[in-house]
DNA sequence: TTGACAAAATGAACGACGTTCACTTTACCC
DNA sequence: GGGTAAAGTGAACGTCGTTCATTTTGTCAA
């Protein structure tokens, strides 16, 4: 070893922050390696000693990200009375999450690593036990489903409200006059879980 | 007027074009000024009294894509011999020029112009024009329905088939084994719109 | 204490990008 | 044929991600 204010876990989770910071406060393309390296105290060479490249660096902001939403809809479900309830509570958390994290939601999902890069099984893990935790829900709200339909209803539902979000933040809803929550109020009805059951 | 092979309008034309190409055959970012000049050519100067930037020039071929889509789901509704049909058939159209079509799909749901550049209205009016396609055969479909919640039915159904789309073409629907038409159709089903009415 | 070694850190340099603009070329008119 | 203005040019600028020869530094054996 040698030279030393930092180890090198130090300065990759130092990037992250600076990174993190970035992208919250101006997007993803309000970051960039000189600065990133300035606002740590670096170099830019030090800064790809640690991330082959910017793509892997937004890729691990975007992990944090997807931690972030997992806990928030975990804590959904633990709070809510019965799996109606906490469906509906995941998906206005999830609604929440693209309006108020509006950069880091639109980077979790506008980001893609060059198709030479492969991608993480940490992240796969995560995206897949985000996807379970509604399952869970739909499971106990459908109990006459089979699993393969509970994962097909799962997705259904799931991208309604992300495209929901989606199209809302890109202007491209045409939904002058109209709310989001009433939006995805609808969709919740069509799936039967706001009251009655399927 | 001075020179000229081509007018301005010409030029204009044929800008769009080789843009058009560069999009459809590498994505957003496979085209740059220096190719579509030299492809053109012109010099890059020209293309630039023409466009005064790259994001408006994408954002033509974006207008006809979205144009495409149009007249795609315009032909569906003509073809259909009923409301239900008609909306279904659309909805099949819609996944299938976003699976086929996935650059200029992804570019035209992925670019968004500087926030000081003004949405030019030719857009906003066919995006409207898309909706009230499928307003109209939903307000076929739930003649029951008020005009306000038809828009709301509207929304979060045609979110719901581009929130699958999205996550298809990004790998985030954790989807292993499970066909996107398949999430489609359970959307469909939930809306009532395969079969019986509301 | 010193000198040698390797890890750590550096930042100038490269190529590609969008964009600009002083300059050249050309068609048209008197 | 010469003057004029539009049309067309491409070198140059600033920024970006990325690289790598070079310098700096901590460590440790002598």
């Amino acid at each position: 070893m040698a030279r030393g204010k930092h180890t090198r876990e130090e300065i990759r989770h130092l990037a992250i922050d600076v990174a993190e910071q970035c992208i919250v406060e101006h997007g993803m393309q309000g970051m960039n390696a000189r600065h990133i390296a300035k606002e740590m105290g670096y170099a830019v060479g030090t800064l790809y000693q640690v991330f082959k490249s910017m793509d892997l660096l937004i890729f691990e902001v975007n992990v944090r990200s997807l931690l972030a939403l997992e806990k928030n809809l975990g804590a959904a479900v633990q709070d809510a009375a019965h799996c109606h309830a906490a469906i509906e509570a995941m998906v206005m958390r999830y609604v929440d999450y693209a309006l108020q994290e509006t950069n880091r939601w639109q980077t979790l999902f506008e980001h893609r690593l060059p198709d030479d890069v492969a991608l993480p099984e940490i992240y796969q893990k995560h995206r897949a036990q985000l996807f379970s935790l509604l399952e869970e829900q739909l499971k106990c709200a459908y109990p006459k489903k089979f699993d393969k339909d509970i994962a097909l209803e799962a997705r259904a539902l799931w991208a309604g409200v992300h495209g929901v979000c989606t199209l809302t933040l890109l202007n491209k809803l045409d939904d002058d006059g109209l709310n989001i929550k009433d939006i995805v109020q609808t969709l919740l009805v069509r799936f039967n879980t706001v009251g009655g059951d399927a």
